[in-house]
DNA sequence: CTACTTTCTCCACTCACAGGACAAAGCAGC
DNA sequence: GCTGCTTTGTCCTGTGAGTGGAGAAAGTAG
C-alpha cells in the first residue's frame, strides 16, 4: 500500500483532523457545530480531504429524525508508530489515526547500549509488527528518549543516562529508516500527552505529570500545550535537591531526589534491607531471583511487609515534599503520577498526597487532583502517536 | 479632554498599534517591513486607525534617499495610569501609549487597612498627578495587588497578607471610579511584565521574575505570556519548604522559604543581631530609628558590616536553593531578581548564582543569565499600565 | 399522502487581500 | 534646470475565502 503524503493544507483542515482524530468518526452537521464555519465553506474543505484521501466517506449513520448523514472518518488504512525507550526497555506500538493501539510490543534493552544497537531492535520490533497484518507500512513516528531532547530537529542534548546518544540525530535516522515523518521528544512529555489524549488528563489545560521509573522528571502541560523549556530540560526535576546534605547522586551533588527515591534508589534500598536482615520477605525474594526490583519492593509491600512498606512510604514523602513545592509554583489543575513505580499503588499515592496538601497552600491544592495514570505502559507510545499526529495534522 | 473609546476592529489593527507602543513612531512602510501585509491592505488598516483616533500621523520624517514618509504614531494625548499596591506601600504612575512614565508618586500605606482606604489613597494619589497637568483622563488603568487574583474578574482570592481584600471587586470598583477599563493583577506579574516591556527581559521568551520584597513571588512567563496557573496562585513560591524543621510561619508550616528571607524577616534577623550585640553597625542604626528595615541591613552592608553581610548571604543561599529547583523545573531563559531587597545588590544575587550554577544541570544553568531587574520601583506600574494596553490594544 | 425534520448541495454576493501601475516626493550628478 | 534613480504612498482590479439563503434529498410521524 503507498503511503498517504497528503498534508492539510489550511488551519480548517488540520482543525478538521483533529476533531476527527479526538472525536472518532462523524457526520458534516456534526462538525460544522464544532468549528464555527458555514456548512458550505465546511462541505468545500471536507471535499478537499476526501480528495486528498486523509478521510474517507463510508456509509451512511442512523437517522436522527431526518436524512441520514454521511459518516466522515479519518482514513482507516493510515498507521503510525509510537516508541517509548526507556532506560531498561523499549515499547513500540501501531496505532490507527485514531490513535487506538492495535498493536504492542515490549522488550527490556539497556539505552546504553547506544543508539545503532537499540535502533536495531526498534526496526526489529516495527517490522515484526508490520508482518503480523496490521500494517503494511507507517505514515508516521513518535520517538521518546529518557533524556532531553532539542526538539526542532530531534536530537537528543547531553542526556545524563545515555551518554552515547549525545548529538545523535534521531529523527533523522529514524526517518530514513522508516521512510515516514519522525518526530522526537522527551519520554516524559510523550507520557503526558498520552494522558491528556486517553487517560485522565483529557480536560485540564495545564497539568504536571510525574514519572517515577529509573530516574524521575515531570512533564509540564500549559494551556494544552507541552512545555519544554529553553534549552528542552524542562521537568528535569530528578536532581532537585530533596534532602540537604543527603546521599551523593551521580550528578555529583548531593541529596538529589533521584538518589533517594527512584527505581533504581528503591531496588539499591530493598538490597541493603535485606542483606541487613530487616525483610524476611525481602530476603527470600533476594534468594529466588539473584536481585531485587521495584517489583519486588511492590509485590512485599502488597504482600504486608512492613519494610517495604517503609521504604515506598519514605520515597512518597520526599517526592510529595518536591511536588508541593512544584504546586506552589506552577499551581497545576492535576497532577498525575506515573511510571514504573505505579505498580506501588496506593501507598505511594497516599504518601505524596498528605505531603502535598500539606505544604502547598490551600488555594493552590483546594481543588487539586492527585492521581495515577491511566494509561499505564501504554501513556507512552500513544504519546508518541499523538506528537507524529499533531505534526502532521497541522498546516504543511 | 474626551477620552478615547475606540478599539483595534481586528487582528491586524491590534498588531499595529502594539508595534506602535513597542517601537515607537513608524512610517507605513517601516510597518510593513512587519507586519507582513501588503502595502495596499496596510494603508487602509491605518487609514481606520486614523479614523478612529487612536494613531495619529504629525509631521514627515527624514527622508532616506525619496520621498519623506509620513510619522505615525499612537495619540500622544492617550493615558494610561498604573498602580503598584504594595504591602507597605503604594505607587501610582501616568504613562502615555508608549508606556513611557510621566509622573509617579509613592506612598508608604499599609494594604491590611483594607481596599476602602487604600482606594481613597490611590485616587487621591491620581487626582495629583492629573492635577500636575500631565493627564485631563485615563484612558485605562492597570492595577497589581500582593496576592493572588482570579485574573478574568479581577478580584483577589484567599490573599494570605491582605484578609480584607478577599472577594473584594477591586476591577469592577476602580473603573467605577475612574469610569475607564480596569485590569488587574498579581503584583509580581507586573513587574515580570515591566521587565519584559522595558527591562532586562526585552528579547526573552521564558523566563522567571523573582520578586523579594515584603514576601517572595515569582512572575512565571512562558512564550512571552504571563502564566497565571489553574486559580491565579502560580508563583507563589514563598511558602516553598526552604529549610526542614525550620522557623514557623505565618501559614501553620514550619521552614517557609519567607520565614527565613524576605524584608520581614530580614528585618527581625537584623534586631535580633544588634539586641545580642553582634553588630555596632546595625546597633547604632537601631538607636538612631527607633527600628530596623532591610534598608538598614543594606546600609549596613553596603559600610562593611560582617553581620550584615552574613545575613545578606544565609538568605540567598536559601532563596538560592529553591531557585535551584524551579530552574531544574522550568528551564527558563533568564532569572530576573527584583523587589525592594534589590538594595542588597550584589552581595544578594552572588549567593543566589552560586547556589543555582551549582545545584541546577548544566544543561539548564549553561547559558542562563541571573540578574537584577533594571526597572527598580517603576517596573510594578510600567506592567500596570502595559496589563491595560495589552487589552486594550486587542480586538474588542 | 401530508407536514415536518435533518442533511447536504448549489449559487450569488460580500469582503479581505495581493500585487501591479502609478503618482508624489526626494536625492545626486551633470 | 534636467535626467535618472530611490523611497513612499495611493489607486485599482483580480482572486479567492467565506457567508447565507434557497432548495433538493432523504428521512420520520401521523
Amino acid at each position: 500500500m503507498r503511503r498517504m503524503t497528503a498534508r492539510p493544507a489550511n488551519a480548517h483542515q488540520a482543525r478538521l483532523l483533529r476533531l476527527l482524530r479526538d472525536g472518532g468518526p462523524n457526520s458534516r452537521a456534526q462538525l460544522g457545530d464544532q468549528v464555527d464555519l458555514s456548512r458550505s465553506k465546511l462541505a468545500v474543505e471536507v471535499e478537499r480531504l476526501l480528495e486528498t484521501g486523509l478521510v474517507v466517506a463510508d456509509g451512511l449513520a442512523a437517522s436522527r429524525g431526518g436524512r441520514r448523514s454521511h459518516n466522515i472518518r479519518l482514513n482507516p488504512g493510515l498507521r503510525f508508530l509510537g516508541v517509548d525507550i526507556g532506560a531498561t526497555s523499549v515499547d513500540v506500538a501501531v496505532t490507527n489515526a485514531e490513535l487506538e493501539t492495535l498493536g504492542h510490543l515490549n522488550q527490556p534493552m539497556d539505552v546504553r547500549e547506544g543508539p545503532v544497537a537499540v535502533f536495531e531492535q526498534v526496526l526489529a520490533m516495527a517490522a515484526k509488527l508490520r508482518a503480523s497484518g496490521i500494517a503494511e507500512g507507517f505514515d508516521g513516528a513518535g520517538i521518546g528518549v529518557p533524556g532531553p531532547v532539542r526538539f526542532p530537529e530531534g536530537i537528543p542534548v547531553a542526556p545524563p543516562i545515555m551518554p552515547g546518544w549525545d548529538g545523535f540525530p534521531v529523527r533523522e535516522a529514524l526517518s530514513q529508516e522508516l521512510g515516514c515523518p519522525v518526530m522526537v521528544d522527551n519520554d516524559v512529555n510523550l507520557m503526558a500527552m498520552g494522558e491528556q489524549h486517553a487517560g485522565v488528563a483529557r480536560t485540564v489545560a495545564d497539568f504536571l505529570c510525574v514519572k517515577i521509573g529509573t530516574g524521575i522528571g515531570c512533564g509540564i502541560v500549559v494551556g494544552g500545550e507541552v512545555y519544554r523549556g529553553t534549552t528542552g530540560s524542562a521537568g528535569d526535576i530528578g536532581h532537585i535537591q530533596a534532602v540537604p546534605d543527603g546521599r551523593p547522586c551521580a550528578c555529583g551533588n548531593r541529596g538529589c531526589l533521584e538518589a533517594h527515591f527512584s527505581g533504581a534508589a528503591l531496588a539499591r534500598d530493598a538490597l541493603d534491607a535485606a542483606q541487613q536482615g530487616l525483610s524476611v520477605e525481602l530476603a527470600s525474594r533476594l534468594e529466588t531471583n539473584g536481585g531485587l526490583t521495584a517489583v519486588d519492593v511492590a509485590a512485599a509491600a502488597s504482600a504486608g511487609d512492613a519494610t517495604a512498606l517503609d521504604l515506598i512510604r519514605e520515597g512518597g514523602n520526599r517526592t510529595g515534599q518536591v511536588i508541593a513545592g512544584l504546586v506552589s509554583f506552577f499551581n497545576p489543575g492535576l497532577v498525575v503520577i506515573g511510571g514504573g513505580v505505579t505498580g506501588l499503588g496506593h501507598t505511594l499515592l497516599a504518601a505524596i498526597r498528605t505531603q502535598v496538601y500539606r505544604q502547598s497552600l490551600p488555594l493552590a491544592t483546594g481543588n487539586l487532583p492527585i492521581v495515577l495514570g491511566e494509561l499505564g505502559p501504554t501513556a507512552g507510545v500513544t504519546g508518541a502517536a499523538r506528537l507524529i499526529s499533531d505534526h502532521l495534522f497541522s498546516p504543511a
